[in-house]
RNA sequence: CGGGGCGUGGCGCAGCCUGGUAGCGCGCACCGUUCGGGUCGGUGAGGUCCCCGGUUCAAAUCCGGGCGCCCCGACCA
């Protein structure tokens, strides 16, 4: 229960001049966060009630799939984070204490987590185990943005999972992601759950929440029921153009063209028409060629999980040196290697162009296979256009609100969580980690769900039910009603936040609708004449009047109707 | 890390090019007015012009260096 005359609820006019998300303007307009630095940010009174209601869903449903809550500290000696390999993370933040030993502020919680397991555990009957907190983490990033979506520090839930083998883990993967179902849909977001990259650190498996919005950082392929981050999906590629097979290939003058562009312009033939040529060198110096098609991209996520090691594009003097000039490479002729992205059809009767490795000159009338060997792969980026199943995908700019890892023992081997199994043989622990970031789901429902007048939170994030606005003069008959009503609406167990301000109806009209609560109330003489009370619902505007007597428990019940 | 931009009362901005008493709107304080969509009038407070150095009789303004912040890209265990 809050007075607005005393609550600290700093509202603007305007947006930061910087701003561009329409999260970033509104939150900050609204008076729900303010910046400190780059990527750093205060949470004000109203913005974090909101990151609390967010909290605590996740709490029930991680409580609810038999987790258990704890807490681990921020600043971490470095030690474990160099048994497993991490210390060398850029954005590790590192320092060193009085005595100069070397410490991190943790970015997750896998070390920690997994030492007190690796201490406590020793036998099969002490396991499955699920263990979360909600903790600050710190990432040194190279390039904070959009206010609170991408953030140096922030807090996250991060629960991991224990198990004795990989069954065990898939099965709590799979409970947390029924519980990941359950708080994306109580904290009323749009969401889809999408395959992720495992990354580099191998692992078993990955899905990621997203959050659809125009001010997301990731990008997502989505067909029927397809749902993939771009960086990982595959799809059907769009059928291009292909001039007829020769009998061989001819080449053909193209000087001064290294484009796609050109090059199909002067030859009169679709930019799917051409081969377009990366090589790469391996960690162990090997080149190889990857071809894709002339409109398509190679994708470094997809092609690094192709390859399975690191890799790093050639220098322009390695490919003069072992193919040709830069710009008029291709696949003919050469002894290298050669991955050919699905994309590019053999077998048919149509034939491309592709660089000569020779200066200024291109080849048409390639036929893979039969003018150069190749391993199939798929390593292009989706585009617009493609299809999956029969069914053209929608490229979506969404955020990432949470994500979920199988990790199989990626951190209970150089930690040495092991426990002894029914025969007394020591076994590896198999793990699972799982985050979620409540800053961005807050975020995420401002995104989604804003209009031209502010905010438009949804029932069970709102920093409050109801906003109860008062009209009239201090000492007035209305004021007296209204004081009525502020109590009331708290027995029914709403959570109220009162504008009992000596302000204008106008300033209290713009401030409600800018902070969003799902519920206003206006005690005014208008209704009040006919023994009524207004009720605007947020989103969408719409306003409806209930009687004064009973007002609290009708307000109530329509309160428990809403999204 | 590459590219671009910005830094002037609490917020949003002008002034800088062409050096000469620091301005506007909003907000804030007080008085009156008004009370269903940021009402109106009056009075007033509030600024190391990001920092350091240089040029100059004189620097918000010109020059050099630094710091901070934003946007695009790269990156994002």
């Amino acid at each position: 229960m809050t007075r607005l005359s005393t609550y600290f609820l700093p509202t603007e006019r305007e947006p930061p001049g910087d701003a561009e998300a329409v999260s970033h303007k509104l939150m900050v307009r609204a008076g729900l966060v303010r910046q400190v630095g780059a990527g750093l940010w205060s949470w004000l009174p109203a913005g974090w009630r909101v990151h609390q209601r967010i909290v605590q869903i996740v709490r029930e449903e991680m409580n609810a799939i038999g987790g258990q809550e704890m807490l681990m500290p921020v600043l971490q000696p470095a030690e474990p984070w160099r048994r497993t390999g991490r210390y060398g993370i850029d954005e590790l933040f590192k320092l060193k204490d009085r005595r100069g030993a070397d410490m991190v502020l943790a970015m997750t919680h896998e070390e920690v987590v997994t030492g007190h397991v690796a201490a406590a555990v020793q036998s099969y009957r002490q396991l499955p185990l699920v263990l979360y907190h909600f903790q600050v983490k710190e990432r040194d990033e190279p390039r904070p943005r959009a206010g609170v979506l991408r953030t140096r520090e922030f807090i996250m839930k991060d629960s991991y999972s224990f198990d004795r083998d990989r069954e065990g883990l898939d099965a709590a993967y799979d409970r947390h992601a029924a519980a990941y179902a359950r708080m994306l849909d109580r904290c009323g977001l749009e969401w889809y759950r999408v395959e992720a990259d495992v990354g580099m650190m191998g692992g078993h498996g990955s899905d990621e929440y997203m959050a659809p919005c125009a001010a997301g950082e990731n990008d997502v392929v989505l067909a029927g029921a397809y749902a993939a981050n771009i960086e990982v999906a595959s799809a059907d590629p769009q059928p291009v153009a292909l001039p007829d097979g020769a009998s061989a290939p001819e080449a053909v003058q193209t000087p001064g063209m290294t484009t796609v562009d050109a090059v199909a312009r002067e030859l009169g033939v679709a930019a799917g028409a051409l081969l377009k040529a990366y090589p790469v060198v391996l960690d162990g110096g090997e080149m190889k060629l990857v071809m894709v098609r002339g409109d398509h991209r190679v994708n470094e996520v997809k092609l690094q999980n192709t390859l399975g090691q690191r890799f790093r594009a050639a220098r322009p003097e390695e490919i003069t040196a072992q193919l040709g000039p830069a710009g008029f490479i291709g696949p003919v002729g050469t002894d290298l290697p050669i991955l050919l992205d699905n994309a590019v059809s053999n077998g048919g009767s149509g034939s491309y162009v592709t660089g000569a490795n020779q200066p200024d000159a291109h080849l048409r009338g390639v036929q893979p296979g039969r003018d150069f060997k190749f391993e199939p792969v798929d390593v292009r980026t989706v585009v617009a256009g493609d299809t999956v199943a029969g069914v053209s995908v929608r490229i979506e700019p969404a955020i990432e609100v949470g994500n979920i890892f199988k990790l199989g023992t990626r951190y209970s081997e150089p930690l040495g969580a092991t426990y002894l199994d029914e025969d007394g043989r020591n076994q590896r622990v198999w793990m699972g980690s799982y985050g979620f970031g409540p800053a961005r789901a807050a975020a995420a429902a401002v995104e989604q769900y804003a209009d031209e007048n502010g905010i438009s939170w949804p029932r069970e994030t709102a920093p409050f039910d109801v906003e109860l606005v008062v009209l009239g003069k201090p000492g007035s008959s209305e004021r007296e009603l209204a004081d009525r009503l502020y109590r009331e609406l708290g027995d029914v167990g709403l959570q109220t936040l009162y504008d009992e301000r000596d302000a204008g109806p106008g300033e209290k009209f713009t401030d409600a609708e800018l902070l969003g609560c799902p519920l206003r109330l206006t005690v005014g003489r208008r209704t009040l004449a006919a023994g009524e009370i207004e009720v605007q619902i947020r989103r969408g505007r719409e306003s409806r009047s209930v009687p004064v007597a009973g007002a609290a428990e009708a307000v109530a019940e329509l309160w428990r109707g809403l999204p």
